[in-house]
DNA sequence: GCGACAG
DNA sequence: ATCTTGTCGC
């Protein structure tokens, strides 16, 4: 794979984990890197948000991925990659990076510009170790990132107001001999339909990867960074 | 041991 | 994620 440019940490591709513990390790590992100290790109920023998404075809052990940059104030699509490779790792809940980061990083590394903000389907923070997809691809980067999820995981949540922007907090009740944490949040992005669920990634604070979620979905429940990217990737896997 | 769980 | 028909509604 391409490994220039965007990837400040490229050599943690080539320690790829051989099995379910490996995997667990670098987690634990990679951990110490996110940054939770920066509040991130402002609400109206000027730039560009990037989503990133994968299709698989188990079958034929492919996957494709797609990053779709949107300018951030018109959400305009301004530019689209695509790439495909191995499925390299099985679905494992709270292992589902090492699913998809390989090849999002070459899809990523072939936008012309660098992105000021990367939308995760899935989750950052809100993880069993505090390391979703999102903080992963995050600290590989060093770009700024969120997840936004569609369903709950094994977090729990209180149904937030109909209106769109309410929100609720999302808890981590399985927390080893604790209380629960607050792991992200319940967002309602359109009134009336169900919620999206938020967390931060790395170098974004909770309250700004919210007010980003909300902006990118005016229209419908999912941001447009995730449907853009979810519909490229579905196409590129088709071409193959 | 069983269940369940981002995508 | 993916497998899958029709159906209700704007």
């Amino acid at each position: 794979m391409d490994t220039s440019g965007i990837i400040s940490r490229a050599d943690e591709l080539r320690h790829w984990p051989a099995d379910e513990a490996g995997a667990r390790a670098v987690q634990d590992r990679l951990r110490a890197h996110v940054r939770l100290d920066e509040a991130g790109p402002e609400p109206g920023f000027e730039g560009t948000v990037v989503g990133v998404d994968v299709a698989y075809d188990d079958e034929r052990d492919v996957v494709a991925a797609a990053a779709v940059a949107l300018d951030a104030r018109t959400l305009a699509v301004v530019d689209e990659a695509t790439a495909v490779g191995p499925v390299p790792f099985p679905y494992i809940p709270g292992l589902l990076a090492f699913r998809e980061i390989p090849t999002v990083l070459d899809a990523l590394d072939r936008l012309a510009r660098i992105p000021d903000l990367v939308v995760c389907d899935g989750y950052g923070l809100a993880h069993p170790r505090r390391f979703g997809l999102a903080s992963h691809l995050g600290v590989l980067t060093g770009l700024p990132t969120i997840g936004v999820a569609k369903t709950p995981f094994t977090f729990s949540y209180q149904a937030p107001g109909p209106e769109r922007g309410a929100t609720s907090p999302l808890w981590d009740d399985q927390v080893a001999g604790g209380e629960p944490e607050e792991v992200g949040r319940a967002l309602r992005t359109q009134r009336g339909v169900k919620p999206v669920f938020v967390s931060v990634g790395h170098r974004v604070d909770l309250d700004r990867a919210c007010a980003h979620t909300l902006q990118l979905a005016a229209r419908y429940r999912l941001p447009e960074t995730t449907r853009a990217a979810d519909s490229l990737c579905r196409k590129a896997l088709a071409n193959v």
